[in-house]
RNA sequence: GACCCGUUCGUCUAAUGGUUAGGACUCCAGAUUUUCAUUCUGGCAAUAGGGGUUCGACUCCCCUACGGGUUGCCA
């Protein structure tokens, strides 16, 4: 591509960030990356009642949290401003190239757009050719493009942003595929030449019905409480709609910047599958080292009880849970656990006296051995009972880091106190 | 209603006229791991329906059905 990319994102401030926004703005920021090119951010808030500072934060957050860069409010560049409520000169001057032109007219007290009557055809980079007919005055009405009380209409600030932007690729969700003509027309009025287009599907719940602001899934500000890594959300939100074709699914965000491309993006909308997104979280939660884990949930435990269950949770929002029985002297005991080693006091007891005589804690593992061949059980046998014992679950971190953890006489009083509650 | 876009396992998707229609999530069954998890193997499961075109159609064309979008002095 020769020219310079510019993408933009234009949010209007809803007091959330929706997850169709949010990759919206991912595809952008992929395609600007992928050629090296700017990614801007315009927030469209000429609603002044919804404009307030908490729902501009939501979509400053909600694009920090992913890790998408921007050119736009708080990182300010060339073609400010950022904010269509402070650009109100620039819509007066561009408003009378049309006046000038001849091309907008009053109508009770508002400007309306001369549409030219005739067939629009563009060049979608997703959709392909499509052609929409504007010679029936009567199905595509001249649009209002300034109100009576003076203010001007989406569809106009938006096109005179992208060109005076410099805006080189409109990506946007498919409800905007129908709007384009309007912005061509007007595009053309001002003897302008048009950015390239490529509309991408919509998001859908997963039953198929439109999602709306308390679905489950729909505000990305919820991902972070519920313990989803940016990582992984950026990696599922490029998954829906658009494919690598082949069969890879888990990227780094460098890996989808160079290997994203519109072609391979879909025409059909795609639901949300929390199952799915919940995998990709677990597999990306894998692949951090535990420092990167550790440092990623900010609990009272320590390192290595954190790190002990990264394998064990697929949300970071589990770790509290897993880790609880380290903390908790008097730690709850699952019932069914108990029912599963019922028969197991009498081997839980001698365990306990070997772990006493022990002199090196680290030779536990000897011990279980020696326990289990005196016992004339399999170790595998005696593993879960202490298991149980130790952290009063059937599943959890690895046996041995769990010993470590919680060393000799703890262990033992453990083992101890579950023997209390078996039959005998 | 009109106009536009779409339709492959339940879900995300691959297959640019020739594949036993592939992969992933979920679910089920095994294996490995002295325990748990990871991992691995296997299984269930799809081209919306009907017509064409073609030696051959998921793929191209038409019709129907269904889904979505647009049709604002909202964005």
């Amino acid at each position: 591509m020769s020219q310079t990319v510019r993408t933009r994102f234009a949010p209007s401030p809803t007091g959330y960030l929706h997850v169709g926004g949010a990759r919206t703005a991912l595809f952008n920021w992929l395609f600007a990356r992928h050629f090296g090119g700017s990614f801007v951010l315009r927030i469209e808030d000429t609603d002044a009642a919804r404009n307030t500072p908490e729902a501009r934060a939501a979509i400053f957050e909600g694009l920090q949290w992913l890790g998408l860069d921007w050119e736009g409010p708080e990182n300010e560049g060339d073609c400010g401003p950022y904010f269509q409520s402070e650009r109100t000169t620039i819509y007066e001057q561009w408003f009378q190239k049309l006046r000038s032109a001849g091309r907008v007219y009053e109508d009770e007290g508002a400007w309306r757009f001369r549409f030219e009557r005739k067939q629009i055809t563009m060049t979608d980079l997703v959709c392909g050719e499509i052609t929409i007919d504007y010679r029936d005055e009567s199905n595509t009405p001249d649009m209002v493009i300034r109100r009576s009380d003076g203010s001007f209409v989406f569809h106009f600030v938006n096109v005179v942003d992208d060109l005076t932007m410099g805006i080189t690729h409109v990506i946007r969700g498919e409800d905007h595929l129908m709007n384009t003509p309007k912005h061509l027309q007007l595009i053309e009025a001002f003897d302008e030449t048009p950015p390239k287009y490529a509309h991408i599907p919509l998001i859908l719940n997963g039953d198929g019905s439109k999602m709306s602001k308390r679905d489950e899934g729909a505000a990305l500000g919820d991902y972070p409480k519920k313990g989803f890594v940016p990582e992984a959300v950026v990696n599922f939100l490029a998954l829906l709609g658009w494919s690598p074709k082949d069969d890879s699914e888990i990227f780094s965000a460098d890996e989808l910047i160079s290997k994203f491309s519109l072609d391979s993006v879909n025409r059909a909308p795609a639901r949300f599958d929390p199952n799915k997104c919940q995998w990709v979280n677990q597999q990306h939660l894998l692949k951090m080292s535990p420092e990167q884990f550790v440092a990623s949930c900010p609990t009272e435990a320590s390192f290595e009880m954190i790190a002990s269950v990264q394998e064990k949770v697929s949300l970071l929002s589990e770790i509290p849970e897993a880790v609880s029985f380290y903390l908790d002297p008097d730690f709850p005991i699952d019932p069914a656990a108990i029912q599963k080693v019922s028969k197991a006091a009498p081997y839980l007891v001698e365990l306990a006296s070997h772990f006493e005589n022990l002199a090196d804690w680290t030779c536990a593992n000897e011990a279980i051995s020696a326990t289990a061949t005196q016992c004339q059980i399999k170790p595998g046998q005696l593993m879960f009972p202490l298991r149980v014992a130790l952290s009063g679950k059937a599943g959890g971190p690895d046996l041995h880091t769990i010993l470590g953890i919680l060393g000799q006489t703890e262990s033992i009083r453990r083992i101890r106190r579950l023997t209390t509650l078996l039959p005998s």
